[in-house]
DNA sequence: ATATTTTAATAGGGATCACTATTTTAATGG
DNA sequence: CCATTAAAATAGTGATCCCTATTAAAATAT
């Protein structure tokens, strides 16, 4: 027998590795250790699980960021935190390297526009998680009435984009937090030293 | 007959569009106009002509960008074009949003481990040359000499990556523009206004 | 015009794709 | 112990994957 959570997470691991299209049904029953009228019968397709797989990933991950976020540090504290948290994720040595979401079906064949289409929609609501802290940190006068909070979470959305995209392609850990480190520096209002240099 | 630039032109789009794995020899006879074995003798085999095809897209790019970069601009006004060739090209409305690159091949099937491997050099290779000309201006005086160069490079490298998985999400021109000129106030000795906002 | 070479099209090979109908096994109930 | 239900495995669906052997057509040569 399968149990559902178990069978998700090794699920979410293949889709992390190999993407929606590179990973088979014949892969995923092999890796559960279940045959395949079990998969469609506890999962209904490979689209649905893939839904599932990742909203089972989100949920974990979630509690522990949305905590940093939310909190009530310093919105510039929290967004370091925040982002620091996202670069280890990206290079857990035990799990595939990069972000299952960020960098997630971004091409794809005219057959998979509805998956291609929600994964871009779980970007999209992260980015608007970005968004609503800065408008909180608007409102409390921690950044300029005239802030473009939109703007700024799409572009520390794109740092998080392109953390996912560089540890695919094998960045290490501090590697990423340098690039973050850089990122900080355009925060509004935010002096900097005059080198761009973190040691 | 076939035109092997035509069909390398036409091959290029669809990959762009529906990434590698996504992209069948079906779909690639099809749209070229030729039959299967027509492809082989031309192109060698899928992954050679994606090969051939990336190779063929960069090079019509990247004559007008390393014209941009190794100008005698001021490095910032360089970098700054620079990127905002990268946005239009990223959106340009009668082609595939996204980088044909920055976002290509970054989770695949196991079988598909050399295609990645060379899609990744291709994005190393532009993100040395952003840090070779970083190094000219340390040179030049116009950065500090203990200046970052490589995470600088790779700072950057990320907003190019995040744009085009942004653009291929819907994102239009201004949008990434905009994100452009947050990214552009992180540069090393750059004053910024308090605000963010670039209107 | 016939023979030869070159080029293109058809047809198909073996494997794998996502997914199921059917059979077999196992568990439960009387 | 047998009948009935529930679970799991086998086997196989038609379609599509990348790629080629073979046949048909066209171009060149004698």
């Amino acid at each position: 027998m399968l149990d559902r959570d178990v069978g998700l997470d090794i699920s979410a691991r293949l889709f992390w590795e190999r993407g929606y299209e590179g990973t088979s049904t014949a892969d995923l029953t092999k890796a559960m250790g279940i045959n395949p009228p079990t998969l469609y019968s506890t999962f209904g397709s490979k689209e649905e699980l893939y839904r599932q797989a990742l909203d089972f990933s989100i949920a974990r991950e979630n509690s522990r960021r949305s905590k940093i976020l939310q909190s009530n540090l310093p919105v510039y504290e929290a967004l370091s935190l925040y982002l620091y948290d996202i670069a280890d994720g990206d290079t857990q040595p035990d799990k595939p390297p990069g972000c299952m979401v960020s960098t997630a079906v971004l091409q794809h064949a005219e057959e998979n526009v509805s998956v291609a289409r929600m994964t871009a929609a779980l970007r999209e609501a992260s980015m608007q998680t970005l968004k609503a802290r800065f408008d909180r940190a608007v409102v409390e006068g921690e950044l300029p009435v005239q802030t473009d909070t939109d703007t700024l979470a799409r572009f520390y959305g794109a740092i998080i984009q392109g953390m996912s995209a560089q540890a695919c392609d094998g960045a290490c850990n501090v590697r990423l937090k340098r690039l973050i480190d850089i990122a900080l520096t355009a925060w509004p209002g935010k002096l900097r030293s005059s080198t761009g240099n973190s040691d």
